[in-house]
DNA sequence: ATGCACCCATAGACTCCCGCTATGGGAAGG
DNA sequence: CCTTCCCATAGCGGGAGTCTATGGGTGCAT
């Protein structure tokens, strides 16, 4: 069994309270509650936590360590539920964000939870979509704010660059490319079976608009197009071809060995990863707001 | 109420199967279980993740979001689970790990977690403590194997660098320094009233010999010192002086803006964590896999 | 000394979550 | 046409988790 998260928080709050008693409060609940809690959790954890005082409770050092993993499991529970109430809002909210998918997966939640903290009051709706699509619902105006990938630029919006980021050639770790060498030419790469997203996708262009100026005979000739970034993973691990990927979404992946990274010469596949709006009207509000938490973030 | 952690890992098992009843069955429970937890999944969060069909579900664009960010959660989960486990094995495991703070609470959680997909059965005993007192841990026999910072060597360790950090300089968002445009000096680094590590941990003895090597008039006479991070973030944000941390420890204060860097000059802070073991002993089986953890991860 | 205010723990009742089994409808394939 | 896979619903039972009520302990002030 995982430990839940409900007695994470009540830890977290004990820790920041400096007892059981003022935890409860904080969480609007009842003390027995809490001594409950914890006590199960200790018996559950099989160490003990909290020392319990008539004058208050304080963390053991196990409990301070458990406490401090612990903050990074609600810091990725928030983000989750940043993202899901962004995603949630359609039409009712203050801010409309249509987001290409690698900074709506892997970039967004974070500036979400980071702009609930400046200003709680702040609705947003999310719109997942590729870079393309995003500049154009920025410019119909059907949302408020944009974040692309890749080299485009389009006529009538202004863009600020908020992160960079590159991309990676991956393998499967059983693929002959997984113990090569030496990297990569731009020729291989360009010949190579490769599983991308499809055109339009912020990915797709930095790839293309890369490969042309590395001097490639031609434009790759992928072997898969597919439209999310779990489904290049899979193809990827299922001996299929080579996957193009942004460097956020195989991060885990490549730690946990079950992607690896084929380097590449010649080839700059770095891109930026731009917020945009329409020109003309001055960046303020709630927008402002949550470009100046991804500028910050990065 | 926060999304829970079972309901996401239903989640990911469908996408990763490819239908509920698949699904149930990689999960060891029954199939209406899933079928009922996904349906309150979705109206929990006010969202249609699962296409359901006769010929099995795929998860829908918002599904797939969900499902990303839920990695996210349960892998920072497992990070915790896995650094519970070895804290709580006291003797009945294959490999004693000492480490220091800074390793132990930001580093060690990830490569255990890694180590567990590479050998699931290796037991890990974690012992916390500062820097001198792991190496003194692996000299005398009482762990296996030891993490450390900082600049020492002792004779009889051999030590390989497994990652790099640096110490950071925070102050409170309301302190002088915070708004500070040019960098500190060495001797108002020095003269700082700085909240610090015990003697002892590898943290204070970066510090002291990075103002040594930097020509400070003399090492740093601390306000305050401390033996937990938290304890030295807490003093800090209560005004009581400027901080001195690893990096690792304040990421997530800096972005939320709760603590400020304040740069210096002239004095490098940068400094090398190293795995150590016995001279003579050959650094083979779990240990040698915990350190190729380590080395990979960074 | 004697309250008082805080701390924490325990006991008992109640509710609701969440797993199970049993069953039924729909689509593909031999 | 029958089997086999998919999914959904209904009803049941155990246990998790909340509450209220109560009691014991310590420190401080009247």
């Amino acid at each position: 069994m995982r430990t839940d998260l409900r007695s994470l928080e009540m830890l977290l709050a004990v820790a920041e309270h400096g007892s059981i008693g003022a935890a409860a409060r904080s969480l609007d609940i009842q003390q027995p509650s809490v001594t409950d809690r914890l006590q199960r959790l200790e018996r559950h954890l099989g160490l003990s936590l909290v020392e319990r005082s008539p004058r208050g409770s304080r963390l053991t050092p196990e409990g301070v360590a458990v406490a401090d993993w612990a903050r990074e499991v609600l810091s990725a529970s928030d983000q989750l539920e940043a993202g899901v109430a962004a995603l949630r809002r359609s039409h009712d909210s203050q801010l409309r964000v249509s987001a290409s998918l690698t900074v709506a997966e892997y970039l967004l939640p974070r500036w979400l939870a980071d702009l609930r903290l400046r200003s709680p009051d702040t609705g947003v709706a999310l719109r997942m979509c590729n870079s393309e699509q995003a500049a154009q619902d920025v410019l119909h105006g059907d949302a408020d704010l944009g974040f692309i990938e890749g080299p485009r630029t389009t006529r009538g919006l202004h863009a600020r660059v908020v992160a960079v980021d590159d991309l990676v050639i991956v393998v499967a770790p059983g693929h002959a490319w997984s113990r090569r060498r030496r990297p990569l030419t731009v020729t291989e790469l360009a010949d190579a079976p490769l599983i991308v997203r499809e055109k339009g996708s912020g990915t797709r262009d930095t790839l293309d608009h890369a490969l042309v100026r590395a001097g490639a005979h031609r434009t790759a000739t992928p072997r898969l197009e597919l439209g999310s970034t779990a489904a290049i993973k899979a193809a990827v691990l299922t001996g299929q071809g080579v996957g193009v990927l942004s460097r956020f979404a195989i991060i885990d992946d490549i730690r946990g060995a079950r992607l690896r990274e084929v380097a590449v010469d010649e080839v700059d596949l770095r891109r930026r990863l731009r917020a945009i709006w329409r020109s003309g009207t001055h960046l303020a509000g709630p927008a402002a707001e949550l470009v100046a938490c991804a500028v910050q973030s990065s």
